[in-house]
DNA sequence: ATAGGGTTAG
């Protein structure tokens, strides 16, 4: 069995702990005729030294799993276990796999080596691959170059993906439409639109057509950095050469719903349909973030029952959004709807989702007192189905309880936040107080304040006051002396005093 | 023939 030590000038071994630890056979296969799924993983083949004792998986934490095609020996690993793994194992994980084909290898097993790196967003290893591409003899083809400008991308350099595609076309590699789209859309990503339209000139200097996708992403672009009319322009002219997919009205959809202009979304959207285009979750979506952008959330059911009516299903984020806007301006029992309409079509909703609904349910039952019910039920079913509480959401149960004179249950919460490791504000703790003494539980507002000190936290001067004023109401003239003295020491002067 | 484009909250 060859047993090939990493050249001097391997970029591979200095991640090597130490050399050839491997105790299996390791090679390449280009497998692709056989991998058909969009993420068939890395090609990368391992077939367990028969020579050697040990058989076991190469690394214990990982899964690999048996490809049925190349026969039960040989075994793929994909980039989901090889991510699996702690960083740096991962990193000699495949190193030592390469290490045994330095030499042998083709520049298209090298490609195909980074780019299921790429998609297993390894870009560092990819990088350094590529770097030490040339120790092995290997030249770059226009798909090495084609995936290092993917890699840079990826990474949001797109600086970086122009000086390869450069690069590239200086020897005499001429990209295609797809390579310079990728590119076109980093630089869009990040608003860079002049650097964007002189790829787009790039393209059309070396004959190259764009298409649906490079014109789509222009359009995103420039409805990023807010110019919308220009969007708008754009999308005129691509109707003229192109046919615009349901793609191009998304995005110009959402380019309008970002600005505050949903009404014109919806039409683009009737345009679309009448097209004979046909509208997904994604453009139902844009809408109902526009229309609760701007205020006007309750438009969102018109919107799912459109979407309904269109047989599109509505996801998390149509859910989400449209519960989130809903809330935001305070629609909560309209928020309360969708939320079981959510539970019904098996949707679970997150920690975050669950705290913004019971804290609008919170606020709002501080005015209608009757929803008090309805709030605290769904803050206790939160709690038994082990969602994480946050902090406001644990205050506004308190002060809502208080309100409605449920002043147990508020205290009861009190403790329970600080048992959480919360620390409440001195409001909140005023409340409870207040709360309870109009109870005439003045112990259990003693304990409250007993449990600040517990927490190094100073009362203020509305607590002591609170406390005085009930104790001297239930002629408890000593403890109300007690509490004066205990303000006194920590540098409070209450108003109240004790009755003599 | 591999690759390229879209939406949410906090």
């Amino acid at each position: 069995m060859p047993m090939s030590l990493p050249s001097p000038c391997s970029p591979l071994s200095e991640f090597l702990p130490s050399p050839s630890l491997s105790n299996h056979a390791v090679f390449l296969n280009n497998t692709r005729k056989l991998s058909c799924h969009k993420f068939s993983g890395l090609k990368l083949v391992f077939i367990p030294a028969a020579s050697l004792p040990t058989t076991k998986s190469y690394h214990p934490e990982t899964t690999v799993l048996q490809s049925p095609i190349l026969g039960k020996k040989e075994q793929r690993l994909y980039p989901k276990e090889v991510k699996a793994l702690p960083c740096k194992e991962r990193v000699d994980h495949i190193v030592r796999v390469l290490d045994k084909e330095i030499g042998v290898l083709s520049i298209s097993d090298f490609n195909d080596v980074l780019m299921a790196l790429v998609t297993a967003n390894e870009s560092d290893l990819v990088l350094k691959l590529y770097s030490g591409l040339t120790c092995y003899s290997l030249e770059p083809n226009s798909w090495t170059f084609t995936i290092m400008v993917r890699c840079h991308c990826k990474k949001k350099d797109p600086s970086e993906a122009k000086r390869v595609l450069d690069q590239m076309m200086l020897k005499g590699f001429n990209p295609n439409v797809a390579t310079l789209t990728t590119l076109i859309n980093s630089f869009c990503k990040i608003g860079q639109l002049q650097n964007a339209f002189q790829v787009f000139e790039v393209m059309d200097r070396i004959g190259c057509k764009p298409n649906i996708q490079t014109y789509n992403c222009l359009l995103k672009g420039m409805c990023y950095v807010g110019r919308i009319e220009e969007a708008f322009e754009l999308m005129e002219d691509i109707k003229k050469t192109v046919e615009p997919d349901i793609y191009t009205y998304t995005a110009m959809m959402d380019g309008f719903c970002k600005v505050g202009r949903s009404d014109e979304a919806m039409e683009l959207l009737n345009e679309a349909m009448e097209m004979g285009l046909a509208p997904n979750v994604v453009t139902f979506n844009t809408l109902f973030d526009g229309y609760a952008k701007e205020g006007r959330p309750l438009k969102g059911f018109g919107v799912l029952k459109l979407m309904k009516q269109k047989k599109c299903m509505p996801d998390y984020i149509s859910y989400s959004t449209l519960l989130h806007g809903l809330l935001l301006w305070g629609k909560v029992l309209a928020g309360l709807r969708i939320f079981k309409e959510m539970e019904g079509n098996g949707l679970e909703a997150d920690d975050k989702l669950m705290n913004s609904l019971v804290r609008g349910l919170c606020r709002k039952s501080m005015k209608e007192i009757d929803l008090v019910e309805v709030a605290y039920q769904m803050f206790e079913k939160m709690k038994k189905r082990g969602f994480v509480i946050e902090h406001s959401t644990y205050a506004l149960a308190i002060q809502a309880l208080c309100v409605a004179n449920k002043v147990d249950d508020a205290f009861i919460n009190l403790l329970q936040m600080v048992r959480l490791g919360y620390i409440p504000r001195l409001i909140a703790i005023n409340n409870v107080i207040r709360a309870l003494c109009l109870g005439g539980k003045v112990d259990e507002a003693f304990y409250v304040l007993v449990l600040m000190y517990e927490n190094s936290k100073i009362p203020s001067r509305m607590s002591y006051d609170l406390l005085i004023h009930e104790l001297n109401r239930q002629e408890r003239t000593l403890s109300a002396c007690n509490v004066y003295g205990a303000a006194l020491v920590r540098g409070v002067v209450p108003h109240k005093k004790p009755r003599r």
